[in-house]
DNA sequence: AGCGCAATGTACATATGTGTCAACGATGAA
DNA sequence: TTCATCGTTGACACATATGTACATTGCGCT
């Protein structure tokens, strides 16, 4: 879904036209995905599309199988990775947060402001947001937490990234990891050590100073 | 702008066709926004639109406006509130997330997404985040916390609230009532006072139990 | 060379939206 | 009663979108 899709000869293809969508959705949401023009984007005919979907509906789907496969799956994974801490663990999940090809932040966004107009994927992402919750709550409870203090503390982890995603800011990486101790801080209630900051630094390039 | 609009045989004017612009950009976002199922709903004709906005356009700008009026003084107001602890004061904040005239949540929601397709709609939406991030984080310092701490903290309060926006659930107020204390205790390192708990519950008319 | 088919383009039928205009009716004040 | 203004309406002109039918191009293979 990057830019690997000109390596053919021909113009258009599956791709080329899903990877389109993929843009326009992210950049001016749903309504904005409409086949004259992404034809226009592609230089193409419009009437090109019909020969790789078999109308918008079909495209729109292949977009919301692409949020389910990419955006779901690595929170789960994270929240279950090895740590020796809770501090750690946490560290651990923040990776998605700071690297694109775990969590497609806006991505994500995008499909959440569709699902205000459809029902159904209302309800898909809803069962999203109860998947990546139970694995967090899980994760907190790896570590002695009671269940309730496990449950806030999952929902706050978890909501505090969905509301940075809504607020759509572009912020300096810098700026972000000045922050992550103090999160790591509230989220769990222990600080972190300073070999688990470095560690997680390190596996994002940044150099703190 | 509630439901108070039904007495007097009013379907046309400013207010009928706002507020049905109003329901509409809850239920179904922006782009359902048009001048001719509103007239549907409205029973009117199309055109009659024209009589009280000049087109489509001012119509959205009366919409942000609104927006703007309801949605960020009230939180301001609340962090500013008299409060003898730090946990007094949040949960004078909290008031928003629980009253719908302090905070129209799914208003909020809506205009977000908007914001996704309007980069004039987006700069306004990243001020009133700033404005409302400013005034919480005021309300911690005015606590003692130092300034790192509270500007995290402040982020925690509001990014969780709007990523629950987003979230589209729809709780009992039940559950929702259940997590207040271990929400105050992870946002504010200090455990809520019964009494001040009481004090919250009744004003939002709710019976613990 | 030429055949087939993947890929694209042209033309048509249709749906839904916007905005202007001139005409039509109420209705309340002079 | 008359008449100006408020509010409403249908007809028109136009723009943008979808999807289908059919013609056309050009690459690859035999």
């Amino acid at each position: 879904m990057d830019q690997a899709m000109n390596d053919t000869g021909w113009r258009g293809s599956q791709e080329g036209w899903l990877d389109a969508a993929y843009h326009s959705l992210l950049e001016s949401g749903v309504d904005s995905v409409k086949i004259l023009p992404l034809a226009k984007k592609l230089n193409l005919s419009r009437t090109s599309f019909y020969w790789f979907f078999k109308d918008r509906e079909e495209l729109l789907s292949a977009l919301v199988a692409l949020w389910r496969d990419k955006n779901t799956g690595n929170i789960v994974k994270r929240s279950e990775a090895y740590a020796e801490s809770l501090a750690e663990a946490m560290l651990n999940v923040f990776d998605c947060w700071l690297d694109n090809d775990l969590f497609d932040a806006k991505f994500e966004f995008a499909v959440r402001s569709w699902a205000l107009q459809s029902d159904e994927l209302l309800a898909e992402v809803q069962q999203a947001d109860q998947l990546r919750l139970e694995a967090l709550k899980r994760m907190f409870m790896r570590f002695g937490l009671p269940e309730t203090t496990s449950d806030v503390r999952a929902r706050t982890t978890y909501l505090v990234q969905i509301g940075y995603i809504s607020m759509q800011s572009r912020e300096e990486l810098a700026v972000r990891m000045k922050r992550i101790p103090e999160y790591i801080a509230i989220y769990t209630g222990e600080v972190p050590q300073q070999r688990e900051l470095d560690r997680f630094f390190s596996r994002h390039a940044y150099r703190p100073g």
